[in-house]
DNA sequence: CATAATATTCCATTATAATCCATTTTAGTC
DNA sequence: GACTAAAATGGATTATAATGGAATATTATG
């Protein structure tokens, strides 16, 4: 039935508390009764997914004390997402609190407006300026890869794949 | 259920004290009993581990007496481990002391500000300047990663796995 | 134009954190 | 061996921050 999708325009309080539309709320109460994980992400935006697909994204690790215990590398996969990661909940009015760091890395201050924005499994809050570049960037890639794909089209010998 | 997670900003007392927060306690409490093993990282941190995860990471060594007698790298190694670790108890009250040399190694100085960081398999006492800097490397890392992949997604041949 | 629903702001109550104080233990010196 | 001094540990109190709820206002739909 379509989870999780579209944008909002939402404004943060003065707590850093951010009230989601029933529409997203109801997504969230029906796949993890509004148990949920917040995740920074590298693009600079908050992530919001219910717990279940936050720890599959995380199941892969195996025996992660013997790795710990050799790998640097390995030690900052854990501390990012140690880190970068927050279990909360929905509360029955439907709001969230963004932890404090969060709110400094993604730029979402409170008072401010921000953008809820569906990803299919889950929410992203951004910064309005940085969704604005974000969209630029996603959309300047697609054209640049159909482009190419054009440009590929053209060659011989390719054909059957292409219709 | 997800221990271990978040960034708290903390302070620590005169006597050199910490005060965890009740989430980060109830995580060690369910895990260990409260029994734990502080560990310096070579990253200039205090690494704070169950005591079932320190010997976890210590169980691969084996025969070590016999490695020893052998090897100035796995001496070394040993060494290593024994001096920067330290196994402490986590009071009724939710605090840890943390050794005098441990403090100066991770500059944690009494009456100073730390970040109290989650790291999946324990937490990591971070002096906040280091914090901030360790924050900036993970992000230049994880954005260098993702753009190599979107440089990556741009060349023909990849379009199947990344639709 | 009116009514209903959703959103935002403000206030009150509860919980958490930090500082300060007291008691106990350990170490050093006489 | 005993006494004194210093340091540390445990506990309690006060202050600040956060969460939950309620009320009012605005927008949308009928």
């Amino acid at each position: 039935m379509l989870s999780f999708c579209g944008q909002d325009r939402c404004s943060v309080d003065a707590n850093g508390r951010l009230k989601l539309s029933p529409k997203v709320v109801a997504d969230f109460t029906g796949k993890c009764g509004g148990q949920v994980v917040m995740h920074c992400l590298p693009e600079g935006a908050i992530a919001i997914y219910p717990e279940e697909i936050y720890l599959e994204m995380r199941r892969q690790e195996t025996l992660p004390a013997a790795k710990a215990a050799n790998s640097m590398v390995f030690r900052r996969s854990m501390r990012r997402f140690g880190a970068m990661s927050s279990p909360e909940s929905i509360s029955n009015q439907g709001r969230v609190t963004l932890p404090q760091a969060f709110r400094e890395y993604a730029a979402v201050n409170p008072g401010s407006e921000v953008f809820v924005v569906g990803v299919e499994i889950g929410i992203e809050i951004w910064n309005t300026e940085r969704w604005a570049e974000e969209i630029d960037r996603m959309n300047e890639h697609a054209r640049e890869k159909g482009e190419r794909e054009m440009a590929a089209d053209l060659l011989p010998g390719d054909n059957i794949s292409n219709n």
